[in-house]
DNA sequence: AATAAATACTATCAAATTGATAGGATTAAT
DNA sequence: ATTAATCCTATCAATTTGATAGTATTTATT
C-alpha cells in the first residue's frame, strides 16, 4: 500500500500541472479544497516536494507552488520514492533503498527471486508514468 | 513493502514443507533456530497460520506444526493476505480488501488506472507461486 | 501418577509510522 | 500598514510493527 500522504502528493501534483497556466502559482488552499486534502497536512507535503526539487514556491500574497520541471519529466516513481521510500516489497530487493536482511544468506534466499520479479513488473508499469501522463 | 512478520511466515512455511517427512511435525524451536526468527514472535505467526487453516498443530511432547494441505496448494498470495492484508497499492483497487477513498470520485480518479495495472502485473507473478514452488 | 516437552493463550511493551493539527514567523504584493 | 500567502516548529493521537514474559494446557514417555 502507498500512504495517504503519497496519494495526496500525486493528486496535488496533477492538480498543479493542470492549473498552472503560464507563470501562475497554485495555492495550497485551492488544492486542499478541490482535492479534499487536509490543508495543514498538504502544506507539509508540498514543502517536502519543494525540498526535493519537484516544486518551487513563492511566499507572500499571490504566492503558491509551481512545477520546477515540465510535467512530462516528473516520474511517478520519483514521487513515490520521495514520499514513501522503497517501492520494492523486500529491502534486499530494492534498487534505491537496498538493505540486506539480517537473518538470511541472500545467496540462498528462497523468496528473493519472486520479489525481484514483482519489482521488475511493477517498475515496468510505473516507469513510463509521469505527472503529465497521469493528468491526461 | 511486506512486513517482517510476513517474510517470517513464508520462510517458516517453506521450512516446514522441506522438513515434514511423513507424519512428523516440525517444532517452533527448530524453525526459529534455523531460520533465525525470534521464537516467541514465530509462535504467534504459526498460531495465526493455524487459525487460518494453513497449518495444523499438535500439542505436548513431540508436538509441532504441519501443513494442512499439500504445499503446491498453498499460494503465496494467500499467505500474504492473511498476514499483511491487501496486496494492492491502493485500497480502492484491492480485489480482496476493497475500500473506497473518501476524498475522490473513483470514476474520475487519475491515479486509479496505474495502480490497477500494477496490481494485475503483481498478481501475474504472485498467483503462480506456492509454498511448493518456492521450496524448489 | 509424575515428568518433560511441546503448543496455547493473555497481557504487555517500546519504537516507528501515519495522519494530522496548532500557532506563530516570515515574506511579498498592494 | 495591511493582507495573504508560505515557512517552520512543535506536538499529538492512533495504529502498526516487532517483539517479550509468564502462565496454562496438552501429550508422550517413564
Amino acid at each position: 500500500m502507498i500512504s495517504n500522504k503519497c496519494k495526496y502528493a500525486i493528486k496535488a501534483l496533477t492538480y498543479i500541472a493542470r492549473h498552472s497556466d503560464g507563470s501562475k502559482s497554485v495555492m495550497t488552499a485551492d488544492i486542499a479544497r478541490e482535492q479534499k486534502i487536509p490543508r495543514k497536512f498538504l502544506e507539509i507535503i508540498l514543502r517536502d516536494l519543494r525540498n526535493n526539487r519537484i516544486l518551487e514556491s513563492r511566499r507572500g500574497k499571490d504566492g503558491g507552488f509551481r512545477l520546477l520541471r515540465p510535467a512530462q519529466e516528473i516520474s511517478l516513481t520519483e514521487i513515490m520514492r520521495i514520499i514513501d521510500g522503497p517501492i520494492a516489497m523486500l529491502p534486499c530487493v530494492s534498487l534505491n533503498y537496498y538493505r540486506s536482511c539480517d537473518e538470511c544468506e541472500e545467496e540462498v534466499c528462497e523468496i528473493k527471486g519472486v520479489f525481484e520479479q514483482v519489482r521488475d513488473k511493477t517498475l515496468e508499469v510505473l516507469n513510463g508514468k509521469t505527472i503529465k501522463s497521469l493528468t491526461l
